[in-house]
DNA sequence: ACTACGATCTACT
DNA sequence: GTAGATCGTAGTG
């Protein structure tokens, strides 16, 4: 609890918050960018987060696998035509929360789905509210990654920084060494290459093992090149 | 009102 | 590898 992130935070350790100007942007031109940076969540005090490592696009009515596909606005995708930088959070599955970011000006819908961080803050915690599981899969997946920061609907559409979501800037990883990848459990829109994620990293989520493909492990189909 | 279906995870074979 | 969990949203009657 001594090197905890408000202990950081006070010590000016350089933790500048992501203007909304970052996010009023296209999906799939934020997503990458925000590999590297840091997701903070505040609840009763406690103080969880980590370094997102993998992220995927949602893009507008064209996008067959988004929310906001053709049907236009409705009461759960509301969020994502709203302001930029606000939080989408829906519940799928019976069991999980979906941690987004929307982007794109308001009135244009767009969002990012976080889908796994690297534990920097509040490990303890974020452990306890996964049963204990090992470091490596507190947060390796989305819906893992909305219980260990605690995230749920009332989040939902709550400008970050003003509710209990805040992204702050980090050390981006090499352009060169991100991956790209079609997007994981989608039942359409898999063929787009709307995945982000920092290949090797241990928190990566083990994804979809391949329709296309069986894959074991992790699979890049795409490595950007000098 | 009723039904079908998930941007998933866990447990068990 | 595969099934079951479990409930909000959306589409239909």
């Amino acid at each position: 609890m001594t090197s905890d992130w408000n202990t950081q935070r006070t010590a000016g350790a350089g933790y500048t918050p992501v203007d909304v100007g970052f996010f009023e942007r296209a999906p799939d031109v934020v997503a990458p960018e925000l590999l590297g940076m840091i997701l903070v969540s505040r609840r009763g005090g406690a103080t969880t987060g980590g370094r997102i490592v993998e992220v995927e696009a949602y893009l507008g009515a064209h996008d067959p696998g988004s929310h906001a596909a053709t049907k236009g606005i409705t009461k759960r995708n509301a969020v994502m035509y709203g302001p930029p930088g606000t939080a989408y959070v829906y519940f799928t599955y019976g069991n999980h929360h979906m941690l987004n970011l929307v982007c794109e000006p308001e009135g244009s819908a767009g969002a990012v789905l976080i889908r796994a961080i690297e534990p920097l803050f509040g490990l303890e915690l974020m452990t306890q509210r996964r049963r204990g599981v090992r470091e490596r899969d507190v947060a390796n997946g989305p819906g893992k990654l909305a219980q260990a920061l605690g995230v749920d609907l009332s989040d939902n559409g709550v400008l970050l920084g003003e509710g209990r979501l805040s992204v702050y800037h980090g050390e981006q990883p090499n352009r060169s060494v991100v991956a790209s990848s079609g997007r994981v459990g989608l039942s359409s829109g898999h063929e787009l290459e709307l995945r982000w994620f920092v290949p090797g990293n241990p928190y990566v989520s083990r994804g979809r093992l391949g329709p296309t493909g069986r894959g074991r492990g992790q699979r890049s189909s795409k490595e950007a090149s000098t």
